[in-house]
DNA sequence: TAGGCCATCTGGTCCT
DNA sequence: AGGACCAGATGGCCTA
């Protein structure tokens, strides 16, 4: 990680770089004090800062060597910038790493895969929604057809059907179930359902056709 | 060793 | 003015 940033920084101060130029000995260090670990930075102590070029001579060339200081000045304060906007960039790149994690750890795993990528984890993601989506609809459909059904032949109805789709109903029991058991753990939460079920049975084939193809119509 | 993935830096642009 | 967001560049690590 340090060898990485070391190598990065010194790479830069040999480049073309405005703010990390060939006289600025210690923007290595004041970089390597951003690291993720700690964004607590050194701050330009006065020792340093009266070790600049013109700290301890005040003279005949007072003029001059005060452009020089403010020059300096500005340098220092556009590096301080630049630092202070890599530390964001940073933490920002972090959150969305997390959130990424996040949505991982919701996303069912399948056994023998490794980490998803992130580019693999937003398009899986996109198939996963697809897929639960289109388990609603056909559950839906489904339990519409049986209502017409018992009501056309006059039988009892059914235990497990209901007259309208609620929250927590069958019609949603997978999506809930999917949610509730892959919130707490990693383990696939295509297992869940009721093998019996139609839609169980879809539930599993498209979940598989999510994981392993692209929804149709997608375009990446 | 080439290629994929990732973390980081950087400068530009937009927004508040 | 400063922060957020973005895309390009760069270099390290890992794997086939």
């Amino acid at each position: 990680m340090c060898t990485a940033m070391e190598t990065v920084y010194s790479d830069m101060d040999s480049s073309s770089c405005d703010y990390f130029t060939h006289d600025d000995e210690d923007s290595c260090s004041s970089m390597h004090a951003s690291s993720p670990s700690s964004s607590i930075r050194k701050p330009a102590s006065p020792a340093s800062d009266s070790q600049g070029p013109c700290a301890t001579d005040m003279g005949q060339k007072k003029r001059r060597r005060g452009r020089a200081r403010n020059e300096a000045t500005v340098h220092v304060v556009k590096k301080n910038r630049r630092v202070k906007a890599n530390d964001r960039e940073r933490n920002r790149m972090h959150s969305l790493n997390d959130a990424l994690e996040t949505l991982r750890t919701v996303l069912p795993a399948f056994p023998d895969d490794s980490k998803l990528t992130k580019i693999e984890t937003l398009r899986f993601a996109h198939n996963y929604i697809w897929a639960l989506s289109e388990t609603i609809r056909i559950a839906d459909i489904e339990q519409r057809q049986n209502k017409s059904r018992a009501d056309a032949s006059l039988l009892l109805p059914s235990p497990c059907v209901i007259d309208a789709p609620s929250p927590g109903s069958d019609a949603c029991s997978w999506s809930s179930s999917a949610s509730s058991s892959s919130s707490s753990s990693s383990s696939p939460s295509y297992c869940t359902s009721s093998p019996s079920s139609p839609a169980g049975c879809f539930q599993t084939d498209v979940l598989q056709y999510s994981y392993h193809n692209f929804v149709p119509g997608m375009s990446y």
